[in-house]
DNA sequence: CCCTTTCTGTCAATCTTTTAACACTATCAT
DNA sequence: ATGATAGTGTTAAAAGATTGACAGAAAGGG
């Protein structure tokens, strides 16, 4: 009965690039693309786009290509980008703070409705307007607020106890800033961040680039 | 002439995992492991353990299965953690200040040593004993200091000429915040990180998550 | 010292992802 | 109108990644 759904995450996991850079030409006043020219810019190949884009449906026409502001607009809905997400971030550090302070978060639709944090020197607190609570109330403000979205960014050693909380608590999604891998209930989603791995791809890619460079065509 | 080198980029974004693990196993004092008990631990399977491990050579042995310690340190040298990285941070915003106090780093080998900013308030100050800098001494530092990295935490405006800038100065690997793909020549290396990237998957996740719930099996 | 068990390295099979090819449709200039 | 060009959706082929299977080496117990 089900239509042919699963698309896979290397497919979804593109998208937010074609937003982008849809988003880019939208600025530029550009209303239509072909998949041939958009492919140039973003370096991946035309076929890929194409074939990206027909797991959704058939947004462009041939011989015109694609309508840039429709494309953006089907490619925010698919990603649930219509949608309003109300966000918390647990733990008001440094990084919680630079989140914080993210403007271009709202405009995707997520709401930062509240901070937390166990620190009495940070609570009362409040950045851009959001005030940083005392993480005793999060539970009734979790529950009450129906918050869709934690940020977590606090010490890595509290991480799962308040993930597992929030969880109970009816959260829809952790995003996870602690470098722990988090396991949870199928209807509580997890996306893992893990800075420090990008910085060690990097240090690794150095470290094949030095080797390979004199090396013969 | 050259050894059967070329080893995926698939593989080596999983080593900083493995790495990860392994050092907890160390801090819990575990010095032997199987690739299938390690397998259960990450929710990998075994095999893709043994097959990434060997891409780098025999690093287990029959019967006994891998020292973890020993793992641990091969397969930092193979990310180049043995060697130190000095890095500088350009943008001393929110996110450059969170990860100038990451403290983490220093033990990976990545030594940040100085910050840069236009901000007159800015320059002068000091994070974890580390200088911000006047941005138009950059040159000079990067050139004289020899900085390998730069983390660009600065607005997306001046990222492309400040990437041209330090390429041409000679740093080898660009950790890249901004919301911008950056392409430079081939001697240096990027990773972006586009943070919200992962939080627009997220909200995919959980639209996805709450369509398929109430699916029959 | 020998037998059983464990567990790797590796080869082969399967599954997934990417790229190429092309039939066919809309556009656009004349 | 019409022919040439542009450009999609889609199918098929190629490339890449993951999993399974197993021969045989080392470990460990009696």
């Amino acid at each position: 009965m089900s239509e042919e759904r699963k698309i896979s995450m290397a497919v979804i996991r593109r998208l937010p690039r074609y937003y982008r850079y849809l988003g880019e030409l939208i600025d530029n006043d550009i209303s239509r693309i072909s998949s041939r020219e958009l492919s140039e810019r973003m370096k991946v190949t035309a076929s890929q786009i194409r074939q990206d884009l027909n797991n959704f449906g058939g947004f462009g026409q041939q011989g015109y290509g694609y309508n840039v502001e429709y494309l953006h607009a089907e490619i925010g809905k698919i990603l649930g980008l219509d949608k309003t997400h109300k966000m918390i971030i647990v733990g008001a550090g440094n990084l919680g703070q630079a989140l914080a302070n993210y403007q271009s978060f709202e405009k995707r639709g997520f709401k930062l409705i509240g901070i937390f944090d166990v620190n009495p020197r940070l609570i009362g607190m409040t950045i851009r307007g959001i005030e940083v609570y005392d993480i005793d109330v999060m539970e009734k403000f979790v529950k009450e607020q129906e918050v869709d979205i934690a940020m977590l960014t606090m010490p890595k050693e509290n991480v799962r106890e308040t993930a597992n909380n929030l969880a109970e608590w009816g959260i829809k999604g952790l995003w996870n800033f602690s470098p722990v891998d988090l396991y949870l209930p199928k209807h509580v989603q997890v996306e893992n961040v893990h800075l420090s791995h990008g910085l060690m791809t990097l240090a690794y890619k150095i470290k094949d680039q030095s080797l390979t460079e004199n090396e013969e065509d």
